[in-house]
DNA sequence: GAACCCATGTAACTAGTTACATGATTCA
DNA sequence: TGAATCATGTAACTAGTTACATGGGTTC
């Protein structure tokens, strides 16, 4: 129950909200709970019960009144029992460990792919973390020892690039196997075999920069061309991309679920995508509707010219 | 849910009954879910109801009767689906880069405790993954690709060892902060600063091993002793321990409860120990009686020689 | 006789996630 | 008009853990 006493030591930095709270748990990568934590709600109202904090009601004009919770004397003794108490082990669940094990009698490419999309979900897991450490919610509390956050930065980025070498060490031991015959994968699984190409260019205007991504191979082929373009975008530091040239036909074709998938996507990591649309692009008009439809938070839109695509992506 | 889907993946190299599952689960240190998995027997269940496995009674003259499952076609289509499906990213909960991050109000002495009852830790749990993968249940499975473990071994063990020299970089950090003169810690956590000394050796009888606690100071004065021990146990090989010379106060005084949780890990960690006293030692009764009452599973017991020790505690 | 191994199961509980609900204000 | 941000909460659910229950056979 490490939760509680982590509001706790939030709430020792300084008093604050639990809205406040939320969005620095949320920001700060390795408060490992996940995005939406309505627990800060109910784990307040127990703190408060217990003594741990008190709660003061600050009423603003404009915005909602919130409740501002303070640590009590109590509180601190509580948290200070807690950091140096018996520490707790690392939880290390990896999922690739269990899936190499049991994945002897796969082929070689369908191993290969295994651990081509294992690599390409921990590069972009990596750029969002060191992205959101820069910027991290926590880094603007009071902290006289800032320092120890390079540490915990370190610590961070080092655990994912040895896992990105450790992964090159299997794949290049995957490739060292015979080429099986017996094809294990099932059929949809064959097309991420297709070998797309798929351009990038960075290009900036009015200072502001964008992923420029162009191909002629039939652009975001499979779902996880969109974690390239994501962990391309942490990189450059920019959350826009414009895409030019020929949709593939796995994307426009809504029973494929790739659309949907990449577009979900690009909304879970907050990218901003335009699509120039060549003019002899046959487009469904169910995807058209679907485009339309979806574009929850002006998240992405069609275009016929590059110049209308970079005016609209740049504006915000 | 990669649960059911271990299942299957067992399954598929090897047709077997839950309670073998569930053995093998408990000694895999990479397949991370907790010792006693129970929850074998309902997904099964689930897995039978699916049309994923197929079940057959065994009886069995003398041991109980056993329910063997076996993979179905349906069964292996469902788990190379998943095999090759979107990775899922690792899972690293280090409650430590918390702790740290919201201590900086406490002193470099505490900082510093703190840190060292996680290296302890950290090197334990490292010792216990190596052990296990060494006589893991797993690798007696038929596997053509047993190298994979190999890597898998090196991906966990490189993660501790890198942790480790992590906390070292830490530690020089806090080593380098002023002497703060606030004490926050709670008193109790003053008796973690107190210096003793245990010397280790490995004793050898009739060819097998057992490690030789002997000391001065006061044997035993804080839980975390209990670590160091098991983890110097794994590190032999061996575990056997004998204690020769003063307990310390803490361990005596039942009230501490620093008895109680030594001997509890030793529990977990299945270490059995003796312990030969001097003569002169002030044993408090109750002690004795709590000794002769926990003595789960002739774990620990306490002798008058040295003799006698070895000779118990090298029996099995 | 106590404890441990084989073997299978159920029940209760905890931590954490996801979804839902509300309502004001600001911004495009 | 629709969406986002601020702000607080409840309810339902999932995965995983812990505890409990049973019962024969073996071993010390």
């Amino acid at each position: 129950m490490s939760f509680k006493h982590t509001l706790l030591g939030l709430l020792n930095l300084e008093s604050m909200s639990g809205y406040e709270i939320k969005k620095i748990i949320r920001k700060t990568p390795f408060m490992y709970w996940s995005g939406n934590n309505n627990q800060v709600y109910t784990a307040l109202a127990d703190l408060l019960a217990e003594g741990h904090v008190s709660k003061e009601v600050q009423h603003q004009d404009g915005t909602p009144s919130k409740k501002v919770y303070t640590i009590t004397e109590d509180g601190l003794e509580e948290l200070n029992g807690w950091l140096i108490s018996d520490a707790e082990a690392p939880v290390l669940r990896k999922q690739i460990l269990i899936k190499l094990a049991l994945s002897s009698h796969l082929t070689r490419d369908d191993l290969e792919s295994m651990l081509e999309s294992y690599a390409r979900l921990v590069r972009m897991e990596m750029a969002l973390a060191e992205r959101q450490l820069e910027q991290s919610g926590f880094s603007e509390l009071p902290s006289e020892r800032a320092f120890f956050l390079s540490l915990i930065r370190e610590n961070i980025v080092s655990l994912y690039s040895s896992e990105l070498v450790w992964i090159d060490k299997v794949r290049q031991a995957a490739a060292a196997l015979p080429a099986s015959t017996a094809k294990v994968g099932q059929e949809e699984n064959q097309l991420i075999e297709v070998k797309n190409e798929m351009n990038f260019a960075v290009r900036e205007k009015d200072k502001k920069k964008f992923l420029h991504v162009t191909g002629d191979g039939g652009l975001l082929n499979q779902e996880q061309d969109a974690l390239d373009i994501i962990s391309q975008c942490f990189a450059l530091e920019t959350n826009a991309v414009v895409f030019e040239g020929q949709l593939s036909e796995n994307f426009l074709q809504l029973s494929t679920g790739v659309a949907g998938a990449v577009l979900q996507k690009f909304g879970n990591y907050n990218i901003r995508a335009a699509f120039v649309l060549q003019e002899d692009q046959d487009m469904p008009l169910r995807f058209r509707e679907m485009m339309t439809e979806q574009r929850a938070g002006n998240a992405f839109k069609i275009f016929d010219s590059m110049a209308d695509a970079t005016r609209w992506i740049l504006v915000s």
